[in-house]
DNA sequence: AGCACGCCGACT
DNA sequence: GTCGGCGTGCTC
């Protein structure tokens, strides 16, 4: 008899479909093609039963069942939760973790690669001179069993060819590589560890076949991936284990993963981030899904991978912003990563030298276990020494405070590096006219046209429109038009011109449009090529300077004064990130800083890197303000063409909210920073609790009812529970 | 979401 | 006469 299967589709509909099996031999996780609405769409098997609600007439009968099984039943179960938490559709959750390769309807077939290995003998001087590649590839055999692809390319590009012959006379073998290996030399001596970072390994490995979330909190340089290294040797050296590294982008991944290569040479191990070629991502996934892999390095989505045999997760820089997902499904991957943990009974390490509040609050609480690294892991570095620049005492010239200028002088002569931070790219924020006051601004948004010389361009950074510098003032014909303020093209121009003599390169996402250009700038500035660096955030991540002695950060003011609760969280974490470029090696560092609020408390906990004062500090006013962590939110995000048409939706769903009776408190719409965003009229709702579960229990019928009302279809709109700004 | 079905304007 | 505009409604 027929049995029916329960399909999850990839649309925005909360239910599953019903389909006939059509003969087939159908599994639970099985992914299948359905005809659905005139369209053939993938779908993934989540029950086969033997009743169905519908006409067994009206049925269509699925087109195809592959046979491969895309989640076991740990990761479905951290699926379902997760589509029940962020209310999003079950279907359109389980399709989205899986790689794209896997969401078509055709076969899906990974490249495999392979080793290969030489089986016969064979005579160097029998091979003709001048089949130069072959000769290449039999030399490289006499040092090593085996090559894998990757080895084979750099021997020659052509190889195919020369291994095919040594194939066809049977002189070869190949293997399929499931997992890659590690290909760079292994085992590199583990370091010395300090007590601390001793103490830190042993508390973890004394619990770790159990759920404990652990803060392992310490400076930059501290060596908390020594720890992670040495925690996952010990974890992963039992059978039937398998680790998550979580890393906040892909920016730092390379070093990340080089040093776990090296030093956990004898785990396979595989990333996924955004940067994979479809085949190898598919490669990689189902190398995690196999169990084949023991160390998966990945960014946020990979927290959904199958793992069959996970035993530990680690989170680097769990404080990172580009944990949490701001579209489709808004998950923060520590939260997922923590309900993962939980359910499969697991420790969680996040590591960080400026915890996110809402950890720091459960470390405090005593939930968390907590793990402080306070020395500085190479003995010999010395922390740096932070001061402000007061800017009313000593004003800026085009950016640049007379001291600053006098310090940057001072590395030049002692030959040293440089580095200046400011998080503005472009070479002004704004074109001006000074007879009408006229300044360029965004047709599509509510910001402003940021004036690119280089280019003669003015660029929004919001939603790409650009256009040419005008000629003259569109609005008054007054043909002076004069840029003003600072951006990181304009700090490149003036260095040039205070110090003509100075090597300088700028970093941000204009002049690292190329792959390879952060690589080989990376390179330059180790070589000794540059002595002076200017960039935005771009600089800030986990880069090593040795001979880097003097940080400036230019103007970081507005995030003082902004209306976003977690601004000045943020700028603590990111003043701490790059003062910790400063004085890695033996020299100490200097890091000054321009700013007309020295006196802000920002600055003295800064001055002292005493994070836990700070951050006491910002949860004592977080309690009298009531925001997160001591209390929860939500927002429900709408836009639209029109704002009285968003303003009416989100007045009517908070009508609707507030007929459930709950104890949440709702708040009436009001519209975000950015009022207009590509054209969409903006406006949010915000919903605020002391605990989740009311937020879960409102939005379970709240949600619904929005998705079946047909006003609601003329507007986007979104939930973002636990977003990270308001 | 995306695709059909449907009911009104300017075109070979 | 019809080609096609995108409003509404459904998808096992």
């Amino acid at each position: 008899m027929s049995k029916i299967l329960k399909i999850a589709l990839d649309v925005p509909l909360d239910r599953l479909f019903d389909y006939t099996d059509n003969g087939f031999s159908a599994r639970i996780g099985n992914r299948v093609v359905v005809s659905f609405a005139g369209r053939n769409l993938i779908g993934v098997v989540i029950d086969i039963v033997t009743q169905s609600e519908f006409e067994l007439e009206k049925l269509k009968p699925v087109t195809h069942v592959f046979e491969d099984v895309v989640f076991d039943n740990d990761s479905f179960k951290l699926l379902k939760f997760c589509a029940d938490y962020y209310h999003a559709p079950l279907g359109q959750v389980l399709l989205s973790g899986l790689p794209l390769r896997l969401r078509q309807t055709k076969p899906a077939n990974a490249r495999k690669t392979f080793s290969y290995s030489l089986c016969g003998a064979i005579n160097l001087a029998e091979i003709p001179a001048r089949q130069t590649v072959l000769h290449r590839i039999v030399q490289a055999f006499q040092s090593s069993d085996s090559l894998t692809e990757a080895e084979l390319v750099q021997i020659s590009g052509t190889w195919r060819k020369a291994i095919l012959q040594l194939e066809t006379k049977g002189l070869i073998s190949k293997q399929e590589i499931v997992a890659v290996k590690p290909s760079l030399p292994a085992n590199q001596a583990a370091p010395q560890l300090n007590a601390e970072q001793k103490a830190a390994i042993d508390a973890v490995l004394a619990e770790k076949d159990k759920f404990k979330p652990w803060l392992l909190y310490g400076i930059t340089g501290s060596g908390k991936t020594e720890v992670y290294m040495q925690i996952l040797a010990e974890v992963l050296h039992q059978p039937n284990t398998q680790a998550l590294v979580l890393v906040p982008e892909i920016n730092l991944t390379p070093q990340l993963e080089s040093r776990f290569r090296t030093r956990l040479s004898e785990f396979p191990l595989v990333t996924l981030h955004s940067n994979l070629g479809e085949s190898e991502r598919l490669h990689n996934w189902q190398a995690a899904a196999s169990g084949a892999a023991k160390i998966v390095i990945g960014t946020r989505l990979s927290v959904f991978t199958p793992l069959p045999h996970l035993s530990i997760i680690v989170m680097d820089e769990e404080h990172d912003g580009s944990y949490k997902q701001q579209e489709g499904m808004r998950y923060h991957a520590r939260d997922v990563a923590l309900m993962r943990a939980k359910q499969l009974d697991v420790p969680v390490v996040m590591g960080s030298a400026t915890p996110a509040l809402e950890t720091w609050h459960q470390a405090q609480k005593g939930q968390y276990g907590l793990l402080t690294l306070k020395e500085r892991a190479v003995q010999s570095a010395q922390l740096p020494q932070i001061h402000c620049i007061d800017i009313a005492k000593s004003p800026t010239e085009n950016g640049f405070s007379p001291l600053l200028v006098r310090a940057i002088k001072t590395r030049l002569e002692r030959g040293e590096q440089s580095l200046l931070f400011l998080n503005r790219r472009g070479y002004a924020p704004v074109l001006h006219c000074n007879a009408c006051q006229w300044t360029s601004s965004c047709p599509r948004c509510s910001a402003r046209l940021v004036v690119h010389l280089s280019q003669r361009r003015l660029k929004c950074h919001h939603c790409g429109h650009e256009q040419k510098i005008p000629l003259q003032c569109p609005s008054c014909g007054n043909p002076d038009l004069k840029p003003v303020g600072q951006a990181t093209q304009r700090l490149e121009a003036t260095l040039q011109q205070l110090f003509p003599q100075a090597r300088i390169a700028r970093v941000d996402r204009d002049s690292m449009r190329s792959k390879d250009a952060l690589h080989d700038l990376l390179r330059r500035v180790h070589a000794g090529e540059v002595d002076i660096l200017v960039g935005t955030q771009m600089l800030a991540k986990g880069h090593d300077f040795p001979n880097l002695t003097l940080v400036g950060v230019l103007d970081t003011d507005s995030a003082l004064y902004s209306p976003d609760f977690r601004a000045a969280e943020r700028l603590f974490a990111q003043l701490m990130q790059v003062a910790g470029r400063a004085g890695r090696a033996d020299k100490a560092g200097e890091v000054l800083i321009q700013t007309a609020f020295p006196q802000h408390p920002l600055f003295a906990a800064l001055r002292h890197q005493d994070y836990a004062s700070y951050a006491a500090e910002l949860l004592h006013e977080r309690q009298v303000m009531q925001f997160p962590p001591l209390r929860y939110f939500a927002l429900i995000k709408a836009e639209a063409n029109d704002y009285a048409l968003v303003n009416r939706f989100l007045t009517q769903v908070a009508q609707w909210a507030r007929q459930t009776g709950t104890e949440v408190m709702i708040y009436d719409p009001v519209r975000p920073q950015m009022e207009r965003l590509k054209g969409m009229e903006r406006g949010q709702l915000l919903f605020q609790s002391t605990s989740r579960g009311h937020l879960q229990q409102l939005f379970k019928t709240l949600i619904p009812q929005i998705r079946a009302d047909k006003s609601a279809a003329k507007i986007r709109w979104v939930l973002d529970l636990d977003p990270i700004e308001i």
